[in-house]
DNA sequence: CGGTATCCTCTCTGATACTG
DNA sequence: CAGTATCAGAGAGGATACCG
């Protein structure tokens, strides 16, 4: 009994890790949630995400992509490249309106107290 | 209008980048998964984490508790130092449920695929 | 028990420039 | 438009040893 809470516990931790370096990184988020704002152009997602470099919004869309987070497809109607959230990712939006929640939250928490 | 929804857009990509530098790293949300569930004293944190050296717990926990996530204190008790969680990172707790849920059910989804 | 100190490596990130 | 190439710096993370 006790061992398996403390296996189940070593699962959570590994699936914490994971969760951690799929979205982890100063730009996953942010990325994620201008496609899932609206933006789906290389161009547009860089321009709605202050400080993100080119080179960092390329390497981390391919990252998106390989987690199967988002999709990357030539349009046909438009000819550009369009990055789109796939259906695995739209169950977790209501994930990541939490943590924008609580980042904003959080800050203000820490300003005032220091 | 079309202004004030970018500006909305950039607040929520800052907000995500705060909460991920709060949680990021490879052990932070494994460390405060395991206070949550019961581990309050360095060593247990430290055994219930498969891979964790005790200088990274060391340093992840000392930025939780300037993040105020977590307490660090002496018992009278016991004469051990005690980790809690703060009521405010207990409002968390369910976040971080769905953050282990995702990492599980995402690591079959790419295990399946490849 | 609950950590620090030191050293080392490797990845993430940024700046700048260039390309099909 | 949608990236890639290259170089350089900072810091996260790991291994090992030591301390009050």
């Amino acid at each position: 009994m006790a061992k398996s809470v403390k296996i189940d516990q070593q699962e959570a931790s590994k699936a914490l890790a994971d969760t951690i370096y799929v979205i982890g990184g100063k730009w996953k988020l942010p990325i994620l949630h201008s496609i899932c704002n609206g933006n789906i152009r290389f161009k547009d997602i860089e321009e709605s995400i202050p400080g993100l470099s080119n080179r960092m919004l390329s390497r981390n869309l391919k990252e998106l992509e390989e987690n199967k987070l988002i999709t990357r497809v030539m349009s046909n109607e438009t000819l550009f490249y369009e990055y789109h959230f796939t259906e695995y990712s739209k169950e977790y939006g209501d994930l990541m309106l939490k943590m924008i929640e609580w980042g904003k939250s959080h800050r203000k928490k820490i300003i005032q107290s220091t």
